[in-house]
DNA sequence: CAGTGGTCTAGACCACATA
DNA sequence: ATGTGGTCTAGACCACTGC
């Protein structure tokens, strides 16, 4: 089914992640993989550059490539992940309380962030997650609804990306993140476990399908205190 | 001088910048850049996978290539980039004052940060970036002295980055970064012009030189109303 | 059907590191 | 001298899009 580059991919990480090789270790070389899973070097490499960029090995020119210690600062809540699937990966004890779900036509300024024509509506989402018993993000999701029909409160509580991914066949692409610092607004303070914090750690994104289409902005906003970014970036 | 597939994609990430390719147009298919360049498809491909990650096209099969919208997700504070750097690019008016610059033995935790062996000292760097007269950030960074010796006043007002590669021949490699909200220090009130906030957007990164070598640790603060960080992500 | 990008191969030459 | 990764080529077949 997945392509072979994809595959020996796989493989790596998990041995990775297992600890079969260990960080800081050496990988094998290219040409012992091209032995040992029969495929052509190019194809052994492109699973070795997919493991640099996502950061678990280093490749040296005339040495090798070796496992980075990647347990320093460690997940990526960075890429594109939904929160259920973060949820699922952090093994965290969460619950989704869903404060609004309608569908409405848009004010101006989601026009121009949605790149909306005239007439389409949008579906406006928010909801609050609430880990370990405290409301700790508010996020604020908004769907053309051109690509996103029919939500329901079950959805919406389950995972929007999994019904937007399963259900309607679409398949997600890209996604450009900002993040800020804001003051706590009021809605901030009605709706989250806020304590004495006037300030809130805010990612605005869109995202688009694969076909380049753009189909949701969000606005997710977080406890100053239980906010986490991690990025994994190289020189160029 | 550069490898052909980085020449090519120079060319074409200076054409969409002066919008000979514009926004949400079609590239040119993979043959007629082979065609134009004289060079192989493969070689082409590399380009165009470059151009694809750092968010300037995105490629759909059996369509073509596509010029994303660059103008909404303005600019990478994110990679791997110098404050010097990131000034210059976004033409700001900058000071920068040195607060501390000194050679100490490491504490434990830096010990741990830097992965430092007995007797090895660190150079403790403090400085105040002010842009249009307002204190705003407060950078300290942590080096390996073994690495980076003999630093200046000079340097430390100019560009360390640029000492480092220029000076030293040593290659910048890869870093991990940690976004964090934290709650003011006293040495951030008194450093900075912090006005009413009693919060700072922390970016907390460990830097590696090209062979795997860690050899930065840093920690920059900043005043939460002018703190941005972007980013491009896309479905795995 | 022709045009496009996606995967894969086999082989070549180069640059760098190590011994 | 040998082993490593970096670049480049020429050709093949596939899957998807659009006419």
């Amino acid at each position: 089914m997945n392509s072979k580059y994809v595959s020996l991919y796989g493989d790596i990480v998990s041995k990775i992640e297992k600890g079969i090789f260990p960080t800081n270790s050496k990988l094998p070389s290219e040409s012992s993989f091209m032995e040992e899973y029969g495929i052509s070097r190019d194809t052994v490499r492109k699973s070795l550059h997919l493991l640099e960029q996502n950061g678990y090995i280093h490749k040296i020119k005339g040495k090798g490539s070796f496992v980075l210690d990647f347990s320093k600062f460690n997940f990526p809540v960075a890429g594109l992940i939904s929160y259920k699937e973060m949820v699922e990966k952090l093994n965290l004890h969460s619950k989704t309380i869903i404060h609004t779900m309608e569908l409405e036509p848009p004010d101006s300024n989601m026009i121009k962030l949605l790149d909306l024509t005239e007439g389409e509506k949008v579906w406006k989402v928010v909801r609050v997650r609430q880990i370990n018993g405290k409301k700790i993000i508010l996020d604020k999701d908004y769907f053309n609804s051109e690509f996103v029909t029919n939500l329901t409160k079950e959805i919406c509580e389950d995972s929007i990306y999994g019904y937007i991914e399963k259900k309607l066949g679409h398949q997600i692409g890209f996604s450009n993140k900002e993040i800020t610092v804001e003051p706590c607004s009021d809605e901030d303070k009605q709706l989250l476990d806020i304590d004495d914090y006037n300030m809130v750690a805010v990612v605005k994104s869109t995202v688009h399908l694969m076909d380049g289409t753009l189909f949701q902005y969000s606005e997710s906003r977080h406890r100053p205190d239980k906010f986490k970014f991690t990025d994994f970036a190289r020189r160029t």
